[in-house]
DNA sequence: ATATTTGCAAACATTTTGCAGAATC
DNA sequence: GATTCTGCAAAATGTTTGCAAATAT
């Protein structure tokens, strides 16, 4: 892996530092859509001197290299999604937790939409907000209750 | 329409002030996904005295009623989206602009893939980046060039 | 040897909060 | 008349930037 991302760094001209090596191993085999924080926790494990900086710096240059995701969502933190391959993001609004669901159909409308619309699609991204498996087990009433959560906001009423 | 958005403030204990129904008014006819900022210059023609503060409050009754949903991106500002029918947003990378589109397999993925994954769905988000129609009429060159955009990072490269 | 990068602190942009006076119900 | 809301200023949050010393090529 740290091979790759030593090319992938020097490939667009960027020094392959020990630091960027680890934040980028961090941020890229994390398959939790990790926040800036739990990457920079992570790195310090085994570079503790590294700067948060460094870790906004070298995140931003991984997704314009296109390696990560960038996902924003509101009264959340920012988190990095490193899937490649076109997926769903299935965003737990009571834990919080963001699970990848694949489905084959997801391509063909991007593709279908973009053609109908004379749109040239570069990438996309599709989330659906709900509450996952777990916390349905654990607290059955969590899928009926409208209570307030703080991420009540991205359910649409419908 | 104000009579409604009367209807819906009292609905939930709010009290229907000019400026709450200013303010609603503006996020909810506006198609173009606006910025706080525009809602709040929009209101300000009619209410010169309203606060940033006043419209970010009400803009938060608005998500949590479920009449707009807080879309957020990378390096770009916060827009809300006051569509209710499940649709695509075609976000262009080039002009900021945000269109929506339907499509009619959506719905049925979310519940397909909610189903699959035995995930209580209470909403969505599907984004296409990419270059806009007329963006690409403008300067047909946008398409292919990976030139450095203010959100250049939203597209995923393959 | 040169150019880039790091880590720190300061700056920045956006959003939230506390509160006195004002307005709604 | 009681409660809630407004608008202001201050605080909080998350992210970026400028720069001297350190590092990669």
């Amino acid at each position: 892996m740290d091979a790759s991302i030593i090319r992938g760094l020097r490939g667009r001209r960027y020094k392959a530092t020990p630091q960027r090596i680890a934040i980028s191993r961090s941020a890229l085999q994390n398959r939790n859509h990790p926040t800036i924080q739990m990457i920079y926790s992570e790195v310090k494990r085994s570079h503790p001197t590294v700067s948060l900086s460094t870790v906004y710096k070298t995140v931003k240059i991984l997704k314009r290299i296109g390696l990560i995701q960038e996902l924003n969502f509101p009264d959340a933190e920012t988190r990095y999604d490193s899937s490649i391959a076109p997926h769903i993001n299935l965003v737990c609004l009571n834990c919080g937790n963001i699970r990848d669901a694949k489905n084959a159909c997801v391509q063909d409308i991007v593709t279908q939409v973009s053609a109908d619309e004379n749109f040239a699609a570069k990438g996309h991204r599709f989330d659906i907000y709900g509450i996952c498996q777990t916390c349905r087990k654990a607290s059955p009433s969590n899928q009926e209750k409208k209570r307030a959560s703080h991420r009540e906001d991205l359910a649409t009423e419908t």
